[in-house]
DNA sequence: GCATCATATGCCGATATCGGAATGCGTCAA
DNA sequence: TTGACGCATTCCGATATCGGCATATGATGC
């Protein structure tokens, strides 16, 4: 027997771990140096908990380190997993600049059909 | 009361698209110029109402647009909407670049600290 | 030890997601 | 008109996801 399977665990794909958007937020907090989960919780207006759930995700596909600092965890960022992103998408950069011309004649044909309801 | 919410929805955005693989293997063979949805579905070994699903979400974002040709109907790329994208992770490059020497002396601090266990 | 602060984890409910299968709808040709 | 083709939509079941809340774990200091 055949079982139905779902999304592909979002721990096991930076494409995936940087779709939410609070995790995103994260990541450019991080730019700006290490930080404890408490500090980003706040800054970023959720939970502390919210703030672990989203970084363990970040810290099983590698986007974070995290790193004991006494009675706190700091957590830095490690921005290695994001260049394969940066480069699969780099990968369209000559359509979305050679084929402006495609795309007004189809925004013309767009402008026409309507006129024409 | 306060009904919890779930994660983004797909549709409302790029990053959660392109988080699905077919979806990206898709947009990769689109690069190549229209095609037909059965075309589409044969070619990545998936289901025709699959190829139409994905197809779907990849249009509600803007990544795909589509054109009646007969019978068929022709699925071409957009590719503009992965430029936000492609600028976001852009701006995590000197990141992956500058901090080897940081991961290094992260990499030393592990070792010391596994020696004085 | 005990209290306290910082963080992680577990459980829950609501919803989103994905694949499969069946079916609906539009278009073309005979 | 009827059939065949191409594609979209719908329903379904299993699972993943996310937020909130409570609680466990861990480290520090007294």
């Amino acid at each position: 027997m055949m079982l139905p399977m779902a999304r592909a665990a979002t721990t096991s794909d930076v494409f995936n771990a940087i779709a939410e958007p609070q995790r995103r937020e994260i990541l450019l907090l991080l730019r700006a140096g290490e930080r404890p989960v408490t500090e980003l919780a706040q800054e970023l207006g959720m939970t502390q908990p919210g703030a672990s759930k989203h970084l363990r995700v970040l810290r099983e596909v590698g986007l974070v380190r995290d790193r004991k600092a006494g009675k706190q965890r700091l957590y830095g960022l490690d921005a290695r997993g994001l260049r394969p992103v940066h480069e699969w998408t780099g990968g369209f950069e000559r359509f979305w600049n050679e084929s402006f011309d495609r795309l007004d004649a189809y925004v013309q044909d767009l402008k026409q059909a309507r006129q024409e309801e």
